[in-house]
DNA sequence: ATCTGTGTTGAC
DNA sequence: TCAACACAGATG
């Protein structure tokens, strides 16, 4: 049957033209026509329009990790994801490259302090790099700043739970008075009954200097999207927040008891390409540099770093038991 | 109109 | 678990 097999690189004299013989016609299994090229990553497959997504199994179902341009992107997104869910002895497309240990363990520590769907989010819309940029920038902050772990402990003393980030767009920042809550985190975590037109609900959000906010959550039908309305402008302009900032939410109790949950915003500037050394104590300046969404995924690494419990959703891991803890920190 | 990513199935 | 395949539904 499949006399398509071979669909190596080896640029062969490719009639591609429209030879279509009349007889039983095999199929050159690319082009157009059927057969797409398989992909010679784990965890990638093909798109009909000659993109490629990726995708990962848990629990006898698939999770949906994004579409690529590149053949090669997707694959990386795949050895993203795979680590996040099986950990460190998990099989990747690519040899893992340690640079150092430091930002190994950054990313190991970046991973682990995030949930999967969080992971599973960025890698599906291509933010994955510039946030994790983004935390090895903080962390460094922070670790110049000396103290520990207050990045999970509200000024209260009061343990939050992250809830989502976004980056903001130049719309979300500008004069509409929005901002547009991606609609994964928005249906996960500010559940709004679609039906019930745009009046919306009042929602109050606590900032790092305890201040309170009150913004408008509503639907939005023309748009199909869950923004925040009310209120918004007035927090970009104290923040002086600009297009490429991230915003991020956090809850105090457990997500479901909607009642007594206490939410948190915090927002913070979007990390420059390279160099900006910030000294301790500095004020960070918001830096204005628009770029569309980080290069490529590189050496995804390391399992360097002890994963942390807190997390009741998933399935045991088998691996990772024997884990050498480094301490690079 | 285009494309994503889900439904589904069968192999491994 | 995994990818091949078809296409419903999301997106622009």
């Amino acid at each position: 049957m499949d006399s398509n097999f071979t669909d190596d690189q080896t640029t062969t004299s490719e009639t591609i033209s429209t030879v279509s013989p009349p007889v039983t016609a095999t199929p050159p299994a690319e082009e157009t026509s059927k057969k797409l090229p398989s992909s010679r990553f784990k965890g990638v497959v093909p798109q009909p329009n000659g993109r490629w997504g990726a995708q990962i199994y848990e629990k006898h179902q698939r999770v949906w990790l994004g579409t690529f341009n590149e053949e090669e992107e997707a694959a990386k997104a795949y050895d993203i994801a795979v680590q996040r869910f099986r950990g460190c002895d998990a099989i990747t497309n690519f040899k893992q490259i340690v640079t150092e240990k430091k930002e190994a363990a950054m990313e190991a520590n970046f991973l682990n302090s995030h949930s999967k769907g969080e992971i599973v989010d960025m890698l599906r819309k291509h933010t994955y790099n510039d946030e994790l940029e983004q935390s090895k920038r903080n962390n460094t902050l922070l670790e110049n700043m000396s103290q520990n772990g207050l990045n999970k402990l509200s000024r209260s003393g009061k343990p939050r739970e992250h809830l989502f980030q976004k980056v903001v767009t130049p719309s979300d920042v500008g004069k509409l008075n929005r901002l547009v809550i991606p609609k994964q985190h928005a249906e996960k975590h500010f559940p709004v009954q679609k039906g019930s037109t745009s009046k919306g609900v009042l929602l109050h959000f606590e900032d790092n200097t305890s201040k309170v906010w009150r913004f408008r959550y509503s639907y939005w039908n023309s748009s199909q999207s869950y923004v925040l309305t009310k209120g918004w402008s007035r927090f970009v302009k104290e923040k002086n927040l600009k297009a490429g900032d991230s915003v991020s939410f956090q809850s105090s109790i457990g997500p479901d008891d909607q009642n007594k949950t206490q939410l948190y915003i915090d927002w913070k500037p979007k990390a420059a390409e390279s160099d900006v050394v910030i000294q301790p104590g500095q004020l960070i300046e918001p830096v204005q540099m628009l770029r569309l969404f980080g290069v490529n995924i590189s050496s995804v690494s390391s399992c360097i770093g002890k994963r942390s419990n807190s997390e009741m959703d998933l399935l045991g891991f088998e691996n990772c038991k024997k884990q050498r803890l480094i301490n690079v920190l």
